[in-house]
DNA sequence: GGGTTATGTCGCAGGAGTGTCGCAGGTAGG
DNA sequence: CCTACCTGCGACACTCCTGCGACATAACCC
């Protein structure tokens, strides 16, 4: 079986050596030199991993690794300069499977990609449906319906929802959804989810005060109506 | 729910770093310094996650690697001191699942064995039936049903409850107990056991003071009803 | 039966977890 | 430069949890 490698990038002589590298292991090789462009390929293609450069020409990869995640289970692997490990942390949280820094050993690189395939040879479901209720959310407009009409959320508050149905109404912690949505290092403690929890009631509830939809689950977090 | 890790390694100062950060994560450890030992407690106690040190005493951790992937799928981050790229490989090949080279930053590497983990979630939760009589445990919701009644437990109730619904009528005894779900160094003492199965007998017993679900085993602990 | 130990029962007080809301700095767009 | 919104933060109130101690009761041993 022939697999697919998504690379995105947009340093042409590095998308050069890896598409050289790929195709000498036998891949197919799709390109993209933004995280628009990468996105749709992706949705179009469906492809068995995908290789992810965190600098990206205007919508940063780590957003691109969230968007994909929110409706892909695709192997995600990150390509970047960044060496400093809140990155690495940051990334994974984000959803990325695995994360190798440049300048990357190529046969590294390929024995990842390998790793990622032979975890992903198990059946999987997808096609998720991102809809809980009255409210439907659509990952390629970042927009939220409720009962048919738009609800302005923020981009973090769009996350956090993407999360929390894409959970299925398991529960996530505080925790998780801190280095799902927010990444490591930047807002570590606080208050910061029950806020943007309180905030997002107050648009998607009918009556916020005694929500039907996202549930508080005491002592572990919170979860979407089931 | 509470997840085992076991970390092989020779090196004591790195096993007592790993050890803390571990459980400062809640998980529970598992230690051993050969790859021999290593092998015979990950076949007794099925970890979650196993940490391979790859300089080991005797046998080559590369070595151990294959054997437990010949019998496990248990998820292996191997973590050691080798920078070189061609062990890198070597390890992806031999079964690991991850790398992580010394130094390491703690934080990432409790990042990479939460991905770890995440991978590895979804073939438990069906295998697992956390059912006893009309009680019905939903680890996903963080839930406890009685009859198809949601019954409303706190944290600390609903992991005993879970502890012991696992443990499919084996006795545990409160220093069991204690140390799985409160954790090693918390509460060392007292009544507290008792005191919640007390209270857990209250909210899923028909009569309480005649338990039929949750028994007694004088001097030795408590378990659940076959 | 009497003594001893293990366990059940229950109330209390401190504390942890959570909802709520206002504020201020930041940011994007006009 | 202005405005509107986003977003992190802290404060307060309130509920519920939970460890603890004290006493009651049951099981065990002689």
């Amino acid at each position: 079986m022939i697999r697919t490698v998504m690379v995105v990038e947009d340093d042409d002589a590095i998308r050069m050596v890896l598409r050289t590298n790929l195709e000498d292991e036998g891949y197919r090789v799709l390109e993209a030199t933004t995280a628009e462009q990468g996105l749709l390929i992706v949705q179009d293609e469906q492809p068995d991993v995908v290789l992810v450069d965190l600098r990206l020409p205007g919508i940063h990869g780590l957003d691109l690794v969230r968007s994909l995640r929110a409706t892909s289970q695709v192997p995600i692997i990150i390509v970047t300069a960044q060496t400093d490990s809140h990155d690495v942390v940051a990334g994974l949280e984000a959803g990325a499977d695995d994360y190798v820094t440049k300048p990357f050993v190529a046969k590294e690189l390929m024995a990842r990609i390998r790793t990622q395939l032979r975890r992903s040879a198990q059946p999987e479901e997808d096609g998720e449906d991102l809809t809980c209720g009255p409210i439907e959310l659509h990952p390629d407009a970042a927009e939220v319906m409720r009962n048919g009409e738009q609800v302005p959320v923020s981009r973090i508050e769009f996350f956090v929802l993407a999360e929390l149905i894409g959970a299925k109404g398991r529960v996530l912690s505080r925790d998780h959804l801190l280095r799902k949505v927010w990444g490591y290092g930047n807002a570590g403690d606080g208050r910061v989810v029950d806020n943007l929890i309180y905030r997002l009631r107050n648009k998607i509830e009918d009556d916020p005060a005694n929500p039907e939809l996202l549930l508080t689950v005491r002592g572990f977090g919170y979860r979407m109506k089931a």
